[in-house]
DNA sequence: CATCTCTTTTGACTTAGATCAAAAAAAACA
DNA sequence: TGTTTTTTTTGATCTAAGTCAAAAGAGATG
């Protein structure tokens, strides 16, 4: 089983052994190249992953356009959310934006885990907890702040995202078009 | 107990008489007037409130101004999310927009309940995962929409949100300038 | 290596929305 | 009731960011 993953799991709800055995059972180690599709929009989310190594991106279309719905960087968790609890086809779709290395875990094998121990349950609760308090800030970050702000924050929270992610999708991600996007790292650049 | 707030539960979770009945022996009913406090900044949020009528909003202070975090209406829950969870201080504080009707339900008391039922840990997960999405929704408001068009899904989803809540809040609750969103009605009212 | 495609940058221009300031309207209050 | 305070509207700019278009750069492909 991979250290990484219960190290970030043992941070929300300490795990015995006998716990750690039952979840390494159902985790499946998968590597997958650049533009691997995940899910496609309009089927149901069967699996969350869990980033070992690699950026993921969900992303739906608005009149026309892609619109990055998230991005998912290593030691976090990704699946469609709103299609994986509610069992209903997806509106977004989600690919790997560089070659990663994932653990996925199904639905069902969750489901049988949750059934036996609470502390799946109670584990469950925690990221969606976490995950929640985030979006919050993504919020507070569309009230508060200009386009230079939010990519200076995203670039803080995540310095190898110049390399990974294209640029189109940082844009549509923070709300911008490219083209200022491009401007702002052309300004970054000048100062230093 | 109240009916709407069973309603309300029903639709995540059937409840039977006797999870009813343990509900209605720890929500007490409490009538407050416009501009109380249920929180403060700073103190950990104890309560978890369902409205039965009137309005909430939450705020923090960023470089002096107010920002409206969210906006509670009848039929919906409200707490300080981050603060009544992890029981740290809150960042927002949380007042009435309107004179108001609430149900309440204390920390201690849902921790009972959770500990003696596991329906709701199952409820707390339910709804979770409800504001999740609606969170995801107003984020994408942000990433696809303009100031006009936010406005008019807002009046929509709340058509009261005119009387209840003052401009300046909703202008902040939508990201952008008082002054803005005067203009945005003024253009509204001049075409029917 | 030349060609084609896709992504990013740059430029010129337009516009939505911010800012600053003052007037008008509405509440609060004595 | 008139006076004070707060909220909202309106007006005159200003500027950040969008749009449209073209050039430059980077990868892919034959």
């Amino acid at each position: 089983m991979h250290k990484t993953l219960l190290q970030k799991l043992n941070q929300l709800v300490p795990l015995n052994s006998q716990q750690q055995q039952a979840l390494s059972n159902v985790v499946q180690e998968v590597d997958l190249p650049k533009d691997y599709y995940l899910l496609e929009k309009g089927h149901i989310s069967d699996h969350i992953y869990f980033v070992l190594e690699g950026v993921l991106h969900a992303f739906c279309e608005v009149e026309g356009k892609a619109v990055t719905r998230w991005l998912c960087f290593p030691e976090h968790f990704a699946t469609s959310y709103f299609s994986f609890v509610y069992r209903q086809p997806s509106e977004d779709s989600i690919s790997l934006l560089t070659n990663a290395k994932l653990l996925s875990i199904s639905y069902q094998n969750l489901q049988y885990l949750a059934r036996r121990d609470a502390v799946w349950v109670d584990l469950n609760r925690r990221l969606l907890e976490y995950y929640y308090t985030i979006l919050l800030d993504r919020v507070m970050s569309f009230q508060t702040q200009s386009t230079a702000e939010r990519y200076e924050s995203l670039l803080q929270a995540n310095p190898t995202i110049e390399e990974d992610v294209p640029l189109g999708c940082i844009a549509s991600y923070l709300g911008m078009t490219q083209e200022t996007l491009s401007r702002i790292r052309s300004r970054r650049k000048k100062r230093g």
